[in-house]
DNA sequence: AAATAATGTGTGTAATTTACACATTCTAAA
DNA sequence: TTTAGAATGTGTAAATTACACACATTATTT
């Protein structure tokens, strides 16, 4: 045996001894995985950022980090949202655990996955590491990503598709101000489905939370929509009297 | 540098290496929590387990444990289930985590929360520890809860509500064979609201995937209703076209 | 000035949900 | 044995909601 191949036992040995202390105590760690949507140029995006794990390399993954011991695990989540694009205040929302002993190659790592909204548009949104980049959600069906973040990122988006159609949930990936082609374009890419112009105005409107700005598209090629925003305190007016079944 | 402290170094080395990824200062108790839904004389009920827990002492809890390092998620709480009611092969689903800092008195325990949906009449049940007790779902209003399970109980009963109207989950509460009128006052029970009695029953038969076993009820002091039984298989096939947003 | 392209609006039809009543079958009591 | 009671089993009309669809308007560009 050489001395390099006794190191490496010794090595071997210390990291199986540090799974048995673990063990005994039963503690694991516990992550936190952002599921970062944007919409841009007519497309829904996802923030992912590429893994400086030996085993996946290269590969894209989302943005996550261990939960500290002091942390809520809805605030660790909104801290890695925040130290990745800088945003604050948007839209996050736990959406599942996923906890098979080997879904990560380093150890035992419990994850949990959330979904986040956010205005790619919003000047507070500055991603300084250039290892992050947007991708196009229809893209990902050709990229493998690390980890089990696949199954995570169809998790969340599958999460994505229906809880938009039972919540608006939409307004958070546009400016404050929007058309409703903006609107229809957005839910369109979301649900990946053409819908009918008039019965998704109709709809929305009979939903009586968009208010006139009374402002007007401006250096669009054709006739310019009105901007519309959406009412948060009517919305939340109505949502009560909905009886929201709502975590 | 004698050839063992180099050694040492290594460890030492590969250890903090370790840490980065998975930083072992980091580590925290994680835990299952059940929810374990019954359906006996036209309630429905909740398996609760005084707490032994000194500042919790006499409170009732949910049933839950420490999921173990080699352990998934999952089966943790099916080893909780199956432990506490000797049942398996039974309804179970993830509903979400719970990872306020102080929600455990212990120290810092995430926990993952379960609903479980079971058959009280099934022979399998056996509740062996005696501090194990069912609670009508109604009465829990004036019980409070030790840890925060109060609202984690909540949490899993307003996921159920909605979850039992689009998805049929309702048949695990009850035995192999039921009439439409246990069917309806299960769903009565859970949506904890009177529903049209015609109008239940077409609905259900409109689904398709409830059998007429041939059978009636016996020993009920009126007219006996037809026996029925749900079909998984049809329900399987159906549930492919019906493009289920299902994780 | 005309062509183009998108916005803005309304109506009829189909599908679904809701409300509602009466005859039937069994049990239990007279 | 007869009768009263109570729950089962079934159909239809009204109301609401979802869907399909067409044309006039407003701005831009040629």
């Amino acid at each position: 045996m050489t001395p390099k191949m006794k190191m490496a036992a010794t090595v071997e040995k210390t990291l199986k001894g540090l799974q048995t202390e673990v063990q005994s105590t039963n503690k694991m760690a516990i992550s936190v995985d952002c599921v970062i949507f944007g919409f841009d140029e007519n497309t829904l995006k996802v923030l992912l950022i590429r893994s400086d794990l030996k085993k996946y390399k290269g590969k894209w993954t989302l943005l996550g980090d261990l939960v500290k011991p002091d942390e809520d695990l809805d605030a660790a989540a909104y801290r890695v949202l925040k130290q990745r694009t800088g945003m604050k205040d948007v839209y996050l929302e736990q959406v599942k655990a996923f906890g098979e002993v080997d879904r990560h190659p380093a150890g035992r790592v419990v994850t949990v996955a959330y979904c986040s909204l956010i205005n790619i548009q919003n000047h507070q949104l500055q991603i300084l590491d250039n290892e992050i980049h947007w991708h196009s959600v229809d893209s990902l069906k050709d990229k493998e990503l690390g980890f089990d973040h696949e199954r995570i990122f169809d998790t969340c988006y599958r999460w994505l598709q229906k809880r938009v159609q039972e919540h608006p949930l939409g307004f958070n990936l546009l400016p404050k101000k929007f058309s409703l082609r903006e609107l229809q374009n957005l839910y369109e890419a979301i649900l990946s489905k053409k819908l009918d112009r008039r019965n998704f105005r109709k709809k929305f409107f009979s939903m009586d939370f968009l208010v006139d700005t009374g402002e007007e598209e401006r250096d669009v090629p054709h006739r310019p929509g009105k901007l519309y925003k959406f009412d948060f305190e009517k919305y939340e007016k109505k949502k009560k009297v909905w009886a929201g079944i709502d975590f």
